[in-house]
DNA sequence: ACAAAAGTGTTAATCTTACACCCATGT
DNA sequence: ACATGGGTGTAAGATTAACACTTTTGT
């Protein structure tokens, strides 16, 4: 069973990052070669001895410098054929978060610039990746409700305002104050740190943490973690 | 940029039938050929110039002579780089339903042998396709319960006890009859038919059809879909 | 004393669960 | 008349939604 076959595997990786009450998107610029001068998603070719997360991981070291909070595999976009005006090329698309603190990049290299946007003010993207994008922005929204992935968006120890400000951003909606934080701690993931944050202004907030080792016993039960509000 | 990559690209069904209260697998068995004897999902290669979407398709009929009614992605497994010991292969999974009426397949061919098996009773499975399959049947679960996709395994016409049949089969829990009712009855995407099933015992039961144009159109309006009972 | 954000409880409404009897047919 | 599966309602319990005042700090 011999047979040809010109197609090539690409991978795509989508990366979310959240400061400053904003929803921000890591994209690439490169100088030379065929997207030019055109923002894009990381990625690239997966190489032969390489696995599909390990080339995502490559590019993301490779291209931006940077190490993921949370990586799992989109889609895979193969069904427009012309996507890439080179060749054929499938594209399996990863989904990824990083919490606030590697919103600095490493320098640009002479090759590539890269940087974060908000999905506010998003410039024009190669190829079809802004329909990526849209779809890796839906899936974070379903996500963040019945999977608590929104702490990997934020540092380690955090304020509970913080948090309740993640949700109403991404999913663009108002929240009950009351409601979120009752509904958060009933699930009994989230502690209470005894440090306090450095609000400059008004009554000075505690520092909460998310417990993962308990939100995996929790799960392990069986136990459903979902969060609906008004 | 020119480039060799030396990894292939495949696709694979699963797919799903529902028949006298059992969830079943089809399955094909190649008479010739490197998977001579061994039994695996529906699947093949990509042709240069085919989508991914078409490449199942063809391949369903190709070797099963089936026209499934739901057809999505499920996973692309690329992390396993000796998965075919013939050369590097990355597949794209597609989850597939079909409804009762197509279990019955068409005359084998030569080549190969497809079968229908209850997923209780398996046969052993080729490279990795027996944890392709728990994947699937993960998704299965899952989607039952906030999508109705139980329909595309049932006949257009349906009874009440079937439908129910099927929820209980597939999440393998008990269900209240009268809660299930209640609660799929109030989405107002079943309607009742004026014609009566032929079950040869107790009182005759009326057929229902699922209304997938109402369906889409809640969808629209963000109502969600949400089966849990006890 | 005031501005700013943090922290906290109660009630009404809704949804979910648990549960058992009558109905229409074939034998 | 009985066996079989179809069809239905209600009440208790749990969850969610709506809503506003007090606390702690800096200025």
């Amino acid at each position: 069973m011999d047979f040809q076959q010109n197609i090539k595997i690409a991978v795509d990786a989508i990366v979310f990052g959240y400061a400053d009450n904003r929803l921000n998107v890591l994209l690439i610029k490169q100088k030379f070669g065929t997207l030019k001068n055109q923002w894009a998603l990381v990625g690239g070719f997966v190489k032969d001895n390489e696995t599909l997360i390990n080339a995502v991981n490559r590019e993301l070291v490779e291209e931006a410098g940077i190490k993921v909070n949370f990586l799992e595999q989109l889609y895979t976009f193969g069904d427009d054929i012309e996507r890439d005006p080179r060749f054929r090329v499938v594209s399996v698309a990863y989904f990824a978060l990083v919490n606030s603190s590697k919103l600095n990049l490493k320098a640009d290299s002479d090759a590539e610039e890269a940087k974060w946007f908000s999905i506010k003010e998003l410039p024009m993207l190669a190829f079809d990746h802004e329909s990526i994008l849209k779809m890796a922005l839906n899936r974070l929204q379903s996500k963040l409700t019945y999977q608590p992935i929104g702490f990997d968006l934020l540092p380690k120890e955090f304020l509970f305002s913080e948090l309740e400000n993640l949700y109403c951003t991404i999913l663009e909606k108002e929240i009950d104050r009351r409601n979120f934080r009752k509904k958060i701690l009933s699930f009994g993931i989230v502690e209470e740190t005894d440090k306090y944050g450095n609000n400059i202004k008004g009554r000075p907030a505690k520092l909460y943490k998310f417990n993962k080792l308990k939100y995996n016993k929790l799960i392990k039960e069986g136990i459903l973690f979902e969060i609906n509000f008004a």
